[in-house]
DNA sequence: ACGATTGTGGACCATGCAGTCCGTTTACGA
DNA sequence: TCGTAAACGGACTGCATGGTCCACAATCGT
């Protein structure tokens, strides 16, 4: 019973940053339709070796927008320390929709927050960041008054799913639409 | 070698649209990804009843986008006789949008455009239509001078896409919507 | 260096689904 | 009414894919 602590092994961790790499490229370019196979061969390990720190392919899913959304909401977080909110709103949003250029995951996956509680948690978090920023710039008359997260969240998605289902690269566009959907919530900057 | 010219049997007829209809039911509860099998059953009809009219999935979802889209050259062309371009405009965003509701079929569809030739030519021809429309209302100020008929497609499948795939079937936010993205393009009216 | 233990990989299994086959039934025309 | 061709349905096939198993290999503590 001499509960001997032993860390992890070195090729375990390795495995797991490369299968999440893998995972990423993979479901960016085919969508999460994509099959664990695919990603095992572009990660180059075997597929038990993905399911050895992912118990389910939407776990894996999770792990990879539980790393985005943590990063959404350090934007956020930063973007709440400018003194013009509308403007810095309008800047997340473009940041938002290029850096989901080829990457479908992360709001396609928040379906699974009822499976997966961490992914509920980081949503949270991200979700309540945006919502003080945008109390701001309403309250600064940047913003329509009925203007809420979800819609953000809302529009996001479904400009993110259809122009990257259709394979969508030019950078230009996705700040476009940002700037359109930044538009349509009234934030003048 | 006499030619005989038969007429189509009453129940092939008949089979025909309650598959159709079927169809639109599964497809709008449950997405594109529903099986053959629940839309054969709820049509009550057997499989291989669907692929006697429908040579494969993707021709039967076509069907459906065919006469979707046809609808909406309607709209669009009744929408044209409007003396308030701009105003007309967002009153079509808006109908989509709320025919969509519980329906997201027609715009995720228009992907198999390339695969279904019948398709391609309706989706032509709405395009058509709503290029007129845009073209309308620019020229009376109402409308963002950069926005195409592509914007169209792209908020509304996006938002169709997320909201239909979140099983919500609350009419005003969909009209709600509607409005957001008529606000997008600048749409006064 | 070496044994205990943890990790690996690819063959394997189970499942779900699009599409086909064929013996049976039904509508049409005379 | 009756023969024939068209239509039917559900069992069946083949395939893709998520997930598991286990004999073997790499790693870590001593």
């Amino acid at each position: 019973m001499t509960a001997v602590t032993r860390r992890k092994r070195a090729d375990a961790v390795r495995n797991r940053e490369r299968v999440l790499e893998a995972a990423r490229e993979v479901f960016a370019e085919g969508g999460l339709d994509a099959c664990m196979d695919v990603i095992a061969e572009r990660a180059g390990v075997g597929k038990a070796t993905i399911y050895r720190s992912f118990p389910t392919k939407e776990h894996l899913i999770a792990g990879i927008a539980v790393d985005r959304l943590a990063h959404v909401e350090r934007l956020l977080t930063e973007a709440l320390e400018d003194e013009d909110a509308g403007a810095a709103f309008r800047r997340v949003l473009v940041a938002m929709a290029e850096a989901n250029a080829g990457d479908r995951v992360m709001l396609e996956a928040l379906r699974l927050s009822a499976t997966v509680p961490e992914l509920a948690e980081a949503r949270q978090a991200a979700t309540a960041a945006l919502e003080r920023l945008m109390r701001r710039a309403k309250s600064q008359g940047r913003l329509r008054r009925d203007a809420t997260p979800d819609d953000v969240r809302v529009l996001l998605s479904g400009l993110t799913q259809t122009l990257a289902a259709e394979q969508q690269h030019d950078t230009r566009l996705w700040r476009r639409y940002g700037n359109l959907i930044a538009d349509a919530l009234g934030a003048v900057g």
